[in-house]
DNA sequence: TCTGTGCATGGAGTG
DNA sequence: ACTCCATGCACAGAT
């Protein structure tokens, strides 16, 4: 693979570190990468104009309405472009008796663009020219959402000059590329990126780039338009929502107005430098409530990611240095400036912008935030959140032609805030200064103001996640998608846009760099759950359509004509019969209903949905499965049990405003995957752990935080036997003693999956979701075959530890005592042989021995079990707690690790704003 | 005793 | 190795 660098020069990515994930064939016969670190595409010349233009990338065949993907590689053989300024599936076309265009294409290779290949135009296929094989790379069909290089301009004069040919005009923005190239620097180009990116993405859905705030153009940009897109190819390249263009109206406007996309700043000193973590993601919509109804217009400058200090009661909002040069008056003394600061609703705060000095640098911050943040939240949950806050964001934009400086707050669950936001509130008086850099800082107003959400995807800016959002968003099947505005703007905040806003790396520096100190389990939170591996899990190719495989440059793609269908997870079975079924879980009642394998799953699925089996198409009908195999099932493939699930329900009942009901979707699916489906079979519980500061330790305190080793500056010494050295010490002694323990149940987890290899039989085995194997019987259930099995080897191997644990299973139900220093040795076990052990777990012991014929070892085996068994009084010792513990701090403590909870402050260490 | 202020520290990211 | 920055922490002033 030649040497490619990242178009987007703040990324700066290269060569090797970036991977052809993604790409589109272009009608060009060119191809659009994008780079695996900042997701902006860095090689490419010109973008498809059939379908990268502003709208989701779904073309309708404008004959037979069959649906087009922009890049599809594949499609690129089924479609026509129409004089009309359509297309049409190439079906449609031959029947029609219309003439390719894209017939005289031909081809000049994949990956071959270079900086002069945006001006080869000349049409070209890249259809049989992508040889070669390698690496299995499936691509899912993306949805490039780009506005394109030109494209505007492109469909534009397309539509301006219906007989002309695309040839022609392809020609003449080449020109004009040449021309700019040649009269305009590198640096030149880039210049004016952000502001023409900020037209072009602020742009209104009408297509009139100028009519809507943020829309900054001038005579500066129109003329070198052409190469300011090309510098900006990146960030159209990011996927939008979908169908927007089939979408009409108001609800249109929103959605596209509400995208929220990273914007490199439009301006400023070291705008360049700028990383793009600090890019403001205001959407266009909350830009024009901003505004209001003048004809003021918002540049985002640059946004920042709340930390748990930044919304502290502290009240100092540590800005980014490079944002805080680039932005913010110069100030050379540390006491710094006060600015004038208004809110929405009109009234003023002085923030004083300062610095400290620090390792021969500069720290910037805002202080005396906390009133304005706290005005802010004062709406019911915010209470909590406050001091964590690391949801929201602040982001500070630019008021033209007032050149006042805005500052709006996002945070999760306010963007129904924004929404009831007056934009008459927002005085767009002002104050203005040719020179916003020059002088009149002390007179700058600040206006905050809530804005949607920002709902951080932990884990999300895997460029596969744009895809699958694009995916989502486009996918036919999901009709519900577009049923609503604030679904829609529920799954762009919380799903899409976080995705598509910061590489992962930048991003987990502003959410997980202090995540020891941060625990994410709220509610919130807890959505963030879902690695990308258990959202793709859930993808499902479109059945109807055969994909086309297609190698490009060693890599494999696997090219749908329809998109992914984002599909509710399921549970796949091989029966020792050979038969296949697919078991789901009702979204009603939970209960599981078995499914024909190939039935591909909407989002939401319910008893009433079941057309194949219609003795149990309602939730009152009864489980299929026995309770054995039920629960088998459900802990085997982590499905959640119905209380559980219940219980979480409840809770996102509660927390989720009724306005924020929706219908179901693929957004649903994703976050009760990752509310339900991570944690499955675990506690329901969801710690909250504050950094707000704590109150003064007294002596003696044995609280979470003062029995932390002491760090920095070694204020203990090791000879030291005060209570906070002597509570770690033991910590730490309990700890190598579950270590040993671990160690201790791995070996034996090992010797049983050894014997169990030795004692099952290859052709007796089946396949259960092809990681857990049961045997088969003829007389018995495989199930209860597999649990036999395990009974038996258990029985024989006598393993004191897994048998308890086994008996934790059998009468808890769920292990309580989870503890992420088990996971570990829970993994372990699950590697192992979890199957057999939770179908052991789950047969009535004295069942199996009477039908094995076993009745006398019924006795020894309670006594047995007796031995270990009491779920509450033996986990201690099961977890080789020490019996010297015998203060109530040390009680404390073992109630507290033996649990997922956190121990309880104590109530004069609540903090106060917690109570 | 509490709170605010200014600086220090160290983890994480970057070159 | 260096920079950035989130947060800790000591101290001074306020209550």
């Amino acid at each position: 693979m030649e040497s490619k660098t990242c178009m987007n020069e703040l990324c700066g990515a290269s060569t090797t570190s970036i991977e052809w994930r993604r790409g589109w064939a272009l009608r060009s016969g060119d191809f659009a990468v994008l780079c695996d670190k900042c997701g902006s595409a860095f090689e490419q010349s010109v973008f498809c104009e059939v379908f990268h233009s502003k709208d989701s990338g779904w073309r309708e065949c404008s004959l037979c309405g069959k649906h087009l993907h922009c890049g599809c590689i594949a499609s690129r053989s089924l479609i026509e472009l129409l004089d009309s300024g359509g297309v049409s599936c190439k079906i449609c076309a031959k029947k029609s008796g219309l003439d390719s265009i894209s017939g005289d294409e031909k081809p000049d290779g994949f990956g071959t663009l270079r900086a002069d290949s945006a001006s080869n135009l000349q049409p070209t296929s890249v259809d049989n020219q992508l040889g070669g094989s390698g690496d299995k790379m499936k691509v899912l069909q993306l949805g490039n959402n780009s506005e394109g290089f030109g494209l505007r301009h492109l469909l534009q004069f397309r539509n301006d000059n219906p007989d002309g040919s695309f040839g022609k005009m392809k020609q003449e923005e080449a020109a004009r590329l040449d021309m700019a190239k040649s009269s305009m620097g590198a640096k030149d180009i880039y210049e004016p990126m952000a502001q023409t990116n900020l037209s072009i993405t602020l742009g209104s859905p009408g297509g009139n780039s100028n009519s809507v705030p943020g829309a900054v153009i001038d005579e500066k940009d129109s003329k070198t338009s052409s190469i300011i897109q090309q510098g900006t190819r990146s960030r159209h390249l990011l996927p939008k929502p979908p169908k927007l263009a089939l979408a009409t109206g108001p609800e249109a406007n929103a959605g596209i107005s509400q995208i929220r996309v990273a914007r490199p700043p439009a301006e400023g000193r070291g705008r360049n430098q700028l990383l793009p973590r600090y890019w403001p993601r205001i959407t266009d919509q909350e830009l024009q409530q901003i505004s209001g109804d003048s004809n003021s217009t918002i540049v985002p400058l640059f946004e920042k990611v709340l930390s748990a200090s930044d919304a502290g009661r502290i009240g100092r909002l540590v800005l980014p240095k490079a944002c805080a040069e680039a932005y913010f008056p110069p100030i050379s003394q540390p006491e710094g400036l006060p600015l004038r600061i208004q809110d929405v609703k009109g009234k003023e705060w002085v923030f004083q912008f300062r610095f400290w000095p620090n390792n021969n640098s500069r720290m910037y911050v805002l202080e005396g935030v906390t009133p304005c943040i706290q005005s802010m939240q004062l709406q019911a949950g915010d209470t909590a959140n406050f001091g964590v806050a690391c949801n929201a964001a602040v982001t500070f934009s630019r008021m033209d032609p007032e050149r006042k400086l805005v500052m709006g707050f996002r945070k999760a669950s306010n963007s129904v805030a924004m929404q009831d936001t007056q934009p008459s509130a927002i005085p767009n008086g002002g104050h203005s200064s040719e020179s916003f850099f020059s002088g009149v800082f002390e007179n700058l107003s600040i206006i905050s103001g809530y804005s949607g959400v920002l709902q951080s995807l932990k884990g999300s800016a895997d460029p596969h996640l744009n895809a699958l959002s694009k995916h989502l968003s486009s996918s036919p099947g999901d009709v519900s998608w577009l049923k609503s505005e604030k679904q829609e703007d529920k799954t762009r905040e919380g799903l899409l846009l976080p995705s598509m806003l910061v590489p992962e790396r930048k991003r987990s520096r502003n959410i997980g760099s202090k995540s020891k100190r941060l625990l994410f389990d709220r509610l919130d939170a807890l959505e963030l759950k879902l690695t990308w591996e258990e959202a793709q899990d859930m993808l499902r190719p479109p059945l109807s359509v055969m994909p086309s495989i297609i190698t490009i440059e060693d890599h494999i793609f696997e090219e749908y004509e329809d998109p992914p269908v984002f599909g509710k997870r399921s549970i796949f079975v091989v029966r020792t019969t050979g038969g296949q079924e697919q078991w789901v879980q009702c979204d009603g009642c939970s209960k599981l209903r078995r499914l024909p394998v190939d039935i591909l799953l909407p989002p939401k699925w319910t008893c009433k949905d079941n057309a194949w089996d219609l003795s149990r198409c309602s939730c009152s009908a009864p489980e299929e499965l026995s309770p054995s195999e039920l629960d088998n099932l459900l802990r085997l493939h982590k499905v959640t049990p119905h209380y559980c699930t219940d219980f979480k329900k409840r809770r996102i009942a509660t927390s989720h405003r009724p306005n924020q009901e929706h219908e179901p979707s693929g957004l649903d699916t994703l976050s009760n995957a990752a509310m339900l489906g991570d944690h499955a079979g675990e506690p329901c519980t969801a710690s909250v752990a504050t950094t707000t500061r704590h109150p003064r330790h007294r002596p003696g305190c044995s609280c979470i935080v003062c029995i932390q080793p002491p760090s920095g500056k070694g204020k203990h010494k090791p000879t030291c036997t005060c209570n906070v050295c002597m509570t770690v010490k033991r910590r730490f002694k309990t700890l190598m003693m579950r270590k040993k323990k671990r160690q201790s149940e791995r070996e034996a987890a090992i010797a049983l999956r050894n014997q169990q290899h030795t004692w099952g039989g290859p052709e007796e085995e089946a396949e259960v979701d092809s990681n857990s194997k049961h045997v088969s019987s003829s007389h018995l259930d495989p199930l209860e075959n597999e649990a036999r099995s395990t009974s038996e080897l258990e029985s024989k191997s006598q393993s004191n530890n897994l048998s308890t644990k086994l008996t934790e299973t059998v009468k808890g139900g769920i292990d309580l005592n989870c503890h992420p220093d088990r996971e570990d040795a829970q993994a372990a076990l699950n590697r192992v042989s979890m199957m057999r052990l939770l179908q052991v777990a789950s047969l009535p012991l004295e069942t199996y021995l009477k039908q094995n014929g076993l009745a006398s070892l019924i006795t020894e085996q309670q006594a047995s079990s007796a031995s270990h068994v009491p779920p509450q009084a033996t986990t201690a010792e099961s977890e080789g707690q020490p019996h010297e513990h015998t203060s109530a701090t040390q009680e404390h403590e073992s109630e507290e690790e033996e649990n997922c909870e956190p121990e309880p402050p104590e109530p004069d260490e609540i903090p106060s704003d917690a109570q």
